[in-house]
DNA sequence: ATGCGGATTAAACAACTGTTTAAATGATGC
DNA sequence: GCATCATTTAAACAGTTGTTTAATCCGCAT
């Protein structure tokens, strides 16, 4: 599919840019033009090399994936081992880590946000890859705070409680920044976010745990 | 700023048209052929009207308000009375069910969500005038369950976390429609969605209460 | 009837879109 | 040197975009 494996200086150039334009304006606001421009190739290189814009569009998406797996190897199935609390803590740290980054790790964070919010054909191959493994690990984890009495849809409320937490920092990021800009203002104060997500979840799961199982 | 007072009948058929089309897809996906023919009127009465289509846009937004003013009166502020627990469920109960509806109060969220997710100038004039008012509100309920003790940013931090477990059902709806279909399906699953909420935070802060005040 | 003014229309406008073309370039093996 | 090939290029293409124009329509007071 792809030619002599020379230098594909040029194709990187343009996934590059592509993803950035992408995560930064989304698929319809981002003309070839710009990504050519901001890349230094000509216009007719995205045809050439990807078939269409759109078909870009999926190379950014997969490209923007491995570019996350370089940097966060396994990450979350290292903490088989630890006690479900200390699983918890990471899981939600990690996640908001990933979604307040700044760099590489932030523009897949927006380009995943734009994908949720209004999906292509793509977001199905990423949350079956990506995102369900962990929606399982989260199944099999979450029983250990609340116990094995509740409904497997109440279980899976309980887990985008614990998700919907955190994406509203990205997804709703302009509006926090305009109603309480102190949540996520430096490092510090994202850590902060991550541990008081992280202790508000521990006690309600906790508290729900004493009641050995409510019903639907 | 309006002419005469007689029908304006077209120009209420745009803003409706225009209302679905920004928000089912966005403003720059969005052209004003389709606002037009959707309405039943020519391409030039955008330009007529509206002197151009971000400012119809603008106008869709306030237009979009005055809907859902329309629908839900007071609402929140008649909630004043209530002890805090009810005041909370009502809350998260109304908040989920707006994001959730089927007709124009779903239009509505739609829009709004993608105005939170990429905002334009309008955004601020939201904010001040509509989730400021909210956020305040909150800010004075929540130490009825946390205690005084906190600092203030983590009592917003608390606040984000009632409105993010909501939040992702519309900004993440895609992608809880693949993971856990049961938790949005039916009235009766939404409205179970609204509970499990409500307990999830009740839960969390009463444990977090008990504590008198954790700090920075 | 007549003329006035807002409302509506079809047509055109210029700018921009993704994509294609055909020629030029440049390295590689012979 | 020459032919071959992928690569790069400027130019053109056809379609769509938001917007404007100028003519027409229509109700209504005169």
């Amino acid at each position: 599919m792809s030619q002599l494996d020379e230098q594909d200086l040029t194709r990187d150039r343009i996934l590059q840019a592509a993803l950035e334009s992408f995560a930064e304006r989304g698929f319809k606001a981002t003309t070839v033009r710009d990504i050519c421009s901001q890349a230094g190739v000509n216009v007719a290189s995205v045809n050439y090399y990807f078939r269409s814009k759109e078909s870009l569009y999926k190379e950014a998406l997969v490209y923007s994936f491995k570019e996350v797996d370089r940097k966060y190897p396994p990450a979350v199935l290292a903490s088989e081992l630890l006690p479900p609390e200390d699983r918890l803590r990471l899981f939600i740290r990690t996640l908001l880590l990933r979604l307040m980054d700044n760099g590489q790790l932030g523009l897949h964070a927006k380009l995943m946000a734009r994908e949720i919010a209004e999906p292509t054909a793509a977001l199905d191959y990423v949350v079956e890859t990506v995102m369900r493994p962990r929606f399982e690990m989260l199944r099999t984890l979450l029983p250990d705070f609340v116990g094995d009495g509740w409904d497997a849809a109440d279980i899976d409320r309980f887990i985008l409680s614990l998700i919907g937490q955190c994406l509203i920092y990205r997804h709703a990021r302009p509006m926090v920044e305009r109603l309480c800009p102190e949540t996520m203002s430096s490092p510090d104060a994202i850590n902060r976010t991550a541990e008081v997500i992280f202790e508000f979840s521990l006690a309600a799961l906790g508290q729900l745990g004493t009641g050995i199982g409510q019903r639907t």
